[in-house]
DNA sequence: GAAAATATGGAGGTCATCTCCATTTGTCAA
DNA sequence: TTGACAAATGGAGATGACCTCCATATTTTC
């Protein structure tokens, strides 16, 4: 799938121009406010190999997404390695919205693009999305979470938070909402 | 604050039929595929006067969606009339899943506005977080739900089921979301 | 029915997006 | 090293969507 062809040498430093760049922009919130050719310019690269490396923002978006995501399974399967199935999605959900906090430009960046154009970033987040799956599978069999829903309902709820996050009341709402899902999931005796 | 002016009748023709075409885009969910030129000699009106009645997209989006929200409010009042607090929400609550699978384009134009400009969408819809809010008090006066979370989470739930609308398994996943909030809601004995 | 007020529509200005290709840079074989 | 080929660059300019402006048309008022 990922059949990358070796780059060549300034290739390469371009491109990581561009994602450095693209990070910080991303991190301090004002992506859509900025011209895309002016984008270029900042990463002191031409528009012409802006567009060459990525087609669009979305394709910008989902490589500089790409770490993050992998960063995130990483964490899912660690804690499933260190704590009982159902802790370790407690402890993963309460980090999610920590993380969430503690990125707001980035969150906002991407639930912008989630909703714009879904189909670019649904091949990326669909590792996170199996990671939570597992997870919740491996809670159910431990008999801690009930076996009548799926995880895509937490995947939804998640997606609600950080679309969310410039509400006044953000981190209050976002863990309840923790609170409702971890509750409602607890197996019913 | 709507104190509005009495318009002339021609105006009050061509914005109707805005609205009219609106409403058929809306529901067919091309309405970010169209120009906006285009839209106006959709509706049999000049580019000038769609400009003069809705500055913006999302403002013709609010305008469509305000009817909407109002009749969404009135359900949730009648709700709370006609049941006890926490079977009202309930009901509430599986009724706004099955209302926006119902509309499906136009839970896709909605979600899409609320992520790219929330201020715009944030004086209709406040009045269906108003009444939401309302209900689950009134569910809490009744000691059926626990206290300690507030309606904002169930907002945020909401959004991210109406956002996700394009998922695959989308109708059973919103379902899971409620039956895990409502259970999560049910105050602890 | 004439003047004043209000509304219309679409031609054209503005500006972000993206393409194209002459030029530069890197790679590799001899 | 050097020459030749491939790969990559960058920015000028085409494209096309968005929105403004105003001469004209319609409605209302007196």
């Amino acid at each position: 799938m990922t059949a990358d062809k070796p780059l060549r040498a300034d290739a390469q430093r371009k491109r990581d121009a561009l994602l450095a760049t693209a990070r910080e922009v991303f991190d301090a919130g004002g992506f859509f406010d900025l011209r895309f050719d002016d984008f270029a310019r900042l990463a002191g690269v031409g528009t012409g190999t802006l567009y060459r490396h990525f087609p669009t923002r979305e394709a910008l978006a989902e490589a500089v997404y790409h770490g993050e995501i992998a960063a995130l399974c990483d964490r899912v399967r660690q804690l499933r390695d260190e704590l009982p199935a159902s802790e370790a999605l407690a402890t993963f959900l309460r980090g999610m919205v920590e993380h969430i906090a503690a990125h707001e430009g980035l969150a906002r960046t991407l639930s912008t693009l989630m909703t714009t154009r879904a189909a670019a970033l649904a091949e990326g987040s669909r590792a996170l999305e199996q990671a939570v799956t597992d997870l919740v599978a491996a809670a159910v069999r431990d008999g801690t979470v009930r076996d009548d829903v799926g995880a895509g309902a937490v995947m939804m709820a998640l997606h609600g938070i950080s679309a969310g996050h410039d509400r006044p009341g953000w981190r209050a709402e976002a863990d309840d909402v923790i609170t409702l899902l971890l509750d409602g999931l607890r197996r019913p005796l």
